[in-house]
DNA sequence: ACCAGGACTTAAAACGCTTGAAATTGTCCT
DNA sequence: AGGACAATTTCAAGCGTTTTAAGTCCTGGT
């Protein structure tokens, strides 16, 4: 038999992989079913699919021809065992926080461009942090990049020693682990210049809990105030990061003897919660009063909010995280690095000098 | 040498796997190393970890301990590939949508109970549709639960023949699909029911763009004022998913000769973008105008918000899902299924008799 | 005609786990 | 003591890829 008659044999062997399941799914073809179907070793097929140079022209044409017919898809779990390498980024999330799937969305395209893939894994009210991480491990995630983490440093320099952690916007005291945040207490800075700069000198922050974040934010609207001879008028309310604390808060202030000029909310969330509490008492802003946020996540984006906040540049943050983890993984740095980047206030309508 | 002292001695002979990978972390240990630790095969160290029955107590107790003192994690891509078997259920989410938020929270109770675990996949401004379910295949899901689809109902057949497909939330017109969904139109058609009962006429809608979903609500709307004979009052203006709309919604009516005295928004973000434009052109909600919205997520609990809103009622939709995938994956389910709940109306405070 | 060297291909050994069959051990009778 | 049987444990063959070392074929040069 010459070899190319057995070859067009070969090629005409099967009808593309089309056998049904008993579910009526069709099974998977693999490696293998191409490899027959053009003749050739799984070896050469491998190589032409992964882009390997070796394979001819010819051959890379006719592989993935063939590929393409079958539908063949590479089977992740088989390729990650056998190259031991998942090129995987275990990203920890809040899924119901808007700020995280910003982050999200720009992990993604980084992530891509340096050939990573995420696999997602998220905090709900019954899934805590540590069933999320290990979620991440069992998908034998190369590195971690943990968004708004709020386990303990030591806990993340132990889970650092499985595989490389990131933890993103959070400060981690003095840790050896790479972090990627901004400057939270600088960001309130700028928002309370901004303010005083207006003309404002009773300026009211909602606080945002226990948080290392949330600790920042605060210290930094403290400091601000001082550096501005503002040190009698600093008034912090208790509050957290969602809209209910902000409404609360107004609520509360409404039942004092008058309001501030201008209240600086933890987050944007809670700002929002504060314009709408502030809305349906009647009171504008900002004329009567000023309103301030932190985060520029979509919400405050949206005309009918239009809140002046803070901008946490989503997009930097993700970009640098994933090229801290490809920094330890591709090019073996060992010393951790933090980066700090500077928020930038974001002027928008809710803001305004005092009346 | 006695079998005693010989596995004791085994015991003892390594550290802990405690050996230090080249960027400092640890290197992953194996079953291997769980079993010549407690001097057993890999097989029966498998069986113990897996608690199939079979192993003794004894042993059991050893491999347990043993396991956790070095740490050791289960391998997910090394067993799927041995049992054939992912145990996954792929899902595709927005990870900008609250709703989806809250039916990835239920899935993951669903899918734990049922020994299943999830593998999210998201869509962004640059990641479609495609490459989301490309991405969840490539982690050999088992099924796919597809929230929102916005493919075409033939795309979604096909895929189907990979792995089975349950879409959530969205009609699908006569395919051989599994579909888990509430009935918008009859969501939409209660809330009329509602305002026509206090009294409302001029009652108008929001509308949802071009998707399946926004056609079933806007139909809904349509066929209950008629049915109410106020068919003279129906009013459709053009909108979309996001509070942006429902702001410029108000806008344009504001310029209108008069307002309407309900207000019907597709959904809930869409509402929140009426209420806030209505407050701050100072109409007030209920007093002069009513406000409805659609999904009852987290937004709309808010008490800043206290919008009057449908329920989808996420966690059974995310049970029924799972359910579906479960009878498809382990019970050999054929026929497609359509699973469509009754939404029901959460009152709330933004509704109220007219003026 | 022969051989070096390049261009392609491929055989086969992992990868870390599961699993059905086979082997081992122990127990209880007779 | 011998055997049957149940209880444990282990063997070994995969699972679908990757990857390295080893081929196989040509092409030219001598």
């Amino acid at each position: 038999m010459l070899p190319e008659e057995h070859c067009r044999r070969e090629e005409q062997l099967d009808d593309g992989g089309s056998a049904r399941h008993r579910n009526g799914t069709h099974k998977r073809p693999k490696l293998e079913d191409v490899a027959t179907r053009v003749g050739l070793s799984t070896a050469s097929v491998s190589l032409v699919l992964r882009g390997v140079p070796g394979p001819s022209e010819r051959t890379r044409e006719r592989v993935l021809r063939a590929a393409a017919d079958l539908g063949y898809q590479v089977d992740r779990t088989a390729s990650t065992l056998a190259s031991r390498r998942s090129r995987l980024l275990g990203v920890m999330v809040d899924i119901h926080s808007p700020f995280h799937a910003e982050l999200v969305e720009h992990l993604h395209t980084a992530a891509e461009e340096v050939g990573y893939d995420l696999v997602l894994s998220t905090l709900t009210r019954t899934r805590d942090e540590h069933t999320a991480v290990e979620t991440l491990l069992a998908f034998r995630s190369e590195a971690l990049i943990l968004l708004g983490p709020t386990a303990p440093a030591d806990a993340l320099v132990a889970l650092d020693n499985k595989a490389p952690v990131i933890a993103v916007g959070r400060r981690i005291a003095g840790a050896a682990l790479d972090v990627v945040r901004t400057a939270d207490d600088d960001g309130v800075g700028q928002i309370v210049d901004h303010l005083t700069g207006l003309g404002h000198r009773e300026i009211l922050y909602v606080d945002g809990g226990k948080g290392v974040i949330a600790t920042d934010r605060r210290r930094g609207y403290r400091t601000a105030m001082r550096r501005h001879g503002q040190g009698d008028h600093v008034r912090v309310v208790a509050g957290d990061h969602t809209e209910g604390a902000g409404a609360r808060a107004v609520r509360h202030l409404l039942d004092g003897p008058r309001l501030p000029t201008a209240v600086v909310a933890f987050n944007d969330q809670c700002a929002i919660g504060v314009l709408a509490a502030l809305a349906r008492a009647g009171v504008a802003v900002p004329g009567e009063v000023s309103v301030v946020g932190y985060d520029d996540d979509t919400l405050s984006r949206l005309s009918c909010f239009n809140l002046t906040t803070v901008s946490q540049s989503a997009r930097e943050q993700a970009r640098h995280a994933v090229t801290a983890a490809v920094e330890r993984l591709d090019r073996d740095r060992i010393e951790p690095r933090e980066v700090v980047l500077a928020p930038h206030l974001v002027l928008r309508g809710t803001t305004a000098a005092p009346a």
